[in-house]
DNA sequence: CATGTTGATGCCGTTTCGGCATCAGCTATA
DNA sequence: TATAGCTGATGCCGAAACGGCATCAACATG
């Protein structure tokens, strides 16, 4: 089912690839087909659509444009394809996903497992990757759902849904603080803490606040990594910080607690966003997932809530 | 520009002539050509996409689906050609618009010659119809932007502004009921009346409360063409039903006046729809025609609710 | 300066495409 | 019912496009 001219697909594989004998190696093809493809392309646009460099190719502004349109036929033909097999039967298809590291411990594994159990066809490719690298994989047609938390996204993705969950500070079940309903920053500095490095955006959601207390924090523990933050936190070795979504099974298994942040009476909230490509219609199978994981987030959100009511 | 295989615009020409022998001469080719490009484009989809029938060809199920899909290609094609163009400097395209009648007075022309003065290079195309045709002309891909009486709309257009307008009785400036702040149904069918026909939506608005009403109204002149429904009502013949839309330049010189219409004490609404299709994005000059439609729309709106305050 | 990249290009066999003529099936009209 | 006019499908053939191989020039790296 490849009624797409050669060209656009040349195109995307030198896009993908930055290069031309790259592309051909990933098509099985002889590096002069695309190399003339794109120049008959490059002729018929009336534009360069690459900048060549010694070492590859890199899009022009025009290039970026046509990039943009064969991304949206070729999202699309997957789309056609989906309807065409679901008609005569058979859900299959594939499910990609880029988000960031707090998901992976309940929430996609619950969700993914629930959906396989009813949709055995359907298969996933889940990536874990930084907010805004989330954004850049969407942007680049490399997955078809984001997580991320919620920046500024770009005008070529859409966000399909915002959830907002509380920051906290995570005890083991020991830790002096471990009894308190919400703990301040302040009442945290005084112990241990277990920092996020600048490349996990709980750096930047605590950072604008630790800079305006008076005490500069005694040094602690530094890691980009949630599972091991929580991990630590879990053995006492300090306070780490995150939201209620990573920990479900061990605060369940009572080993590690956690204490809403408050900040001057009122919460620090962490936004989650989900997004899509705006220029997309979705394939009904990766349709149906989204509307499970907004669904449950959602569900999260509100449980969430409910546990730790606000006193607005 | 034509960086797409012939099979998808040969297909897209058969779908929107219905015959083979049809779009090879749109096309300008032989028909065999065309009727080899469809069977091969059969073949890789790996399901018939027409039936034929003697008098020409009609979309399957999955011939439909591939056709929405060729279209998304097509038009997302246009969008890349005109953005292209804007990037060097000239501003051209065309915006095609499907709209029912009561625009075709002084919104529609008002809009586009404002729009020309400014954008000499954006050429339009309008086409009046009803306001199902209107969404018809939509999803076929034969119109870029589409106004039309807001009734259900299928899933694959995009209600963009939905505006209200109250629906009134127009009358002569001699005529007994031009000195009235506004008229009821009843006032009005002691008089002689010019009915739409059913093709025109007012038909649909008014039907139902006449129906409500004890009396059989004495029989009137009937009309499909708002146009001629306004110059009737302004020559004395009888009270016509519209919105305010239509008799901008009459109502202004005082040939004819607008008097809402009262229904059990509450307007009589007609809802103006704005649509394009769904899964699209406009090009830059279309988007910015749509945004001045919208804004106008809104305007027009506005003024003639602080015209005729409503007593909620 | 040598070596390993990169993309572009000339040459040539294969594949695809389009045009012409023709065939079979159906419809409408006389 | 017979004929004329339409429909799409198909065999044949020349033209155009495509892809593979070998090679070239330009550049980066050691």
């Amino acid at each position: 089912m490849r009624f797409h001219s050669p060209s656009i697909q040349y195109f995307h594989a030198v896009r993908r690839t930055g290069s031309i004998r790259a592309a051909a190696r990933l098509l099985n093809v002889a590096s002069s087909a695309v190399s003339r493809q794109i120049l008959k392309l490059e002729q018929e646009v009336g534009s360069p659509l690459f900048e060549r460099t010694a070492r590859g190719l890199t899009l022009t502004t025009v290039g970026e444009m046509l990039a943009r349109h064969v991304m949206n036929v070729l999202q699309d033909l997957d789309r056609f394809r989906s309807d065409v097999a679901s008609l005569s039967g058979a859900w299959h298809g594939t499910v990609s996903i880029a988000c960031i590291e707090s998901l992976t411990e309940s929430v996609l594994p619950d969700l993914i497992a629930s959906h396989r159990s009813r949709a055995r066809r359907v298969s996933f490719t889940t990536e874990v990757m930084g907010s805004s690298d989330v954004l850049e994989a969407l942007r680049r047609g490399e997955a078809d759902i984001g997580i991320a938390i919620a920046l500024r996204h770009p005008p070529d993705l859409r966000q399909v849904a915002l959830k907002r969950f509380r920051l906290g500070a995570l005890v083991a079940r020991e830790h002096p603080l471990a009894r308190r309903k919400t703990v301040t920053l302040e009442q945290c500095l005084a112990f241990p803490v277990i920092h996020a490095l600048p490349e996990l955006s709980i750096y930047h959601l605590l950072q604008p606040l630790i800079a305006q207390l008076s005490e500069t924090p005694e040094p602690a523990i530094q890691a980009n990594s949630i599972d091991l933050m929580r991990e630590l936190a879990a053995r006492g070795v300090g306070v780490a910080f995150q939201t209620q979504l990573g920990i479900n099974r061990l605060s369940r298994e009572g080993q590690i607690v956690f204490l809403p942040l408050d900040n001057a009476g009122s919460p620090v909230w962490s936004d989650l966003g989900i997004y899509v490509r705006a220029e997309r219609t979705l394939p009904a199978h990766t349709e149906s997932f989204l509307q499970e994981l907004v669904r449950e987030l959602g569900e999260r959100e509100r449980r969430e809530n409910a546990a730790y009511p606000q006193v607005a």
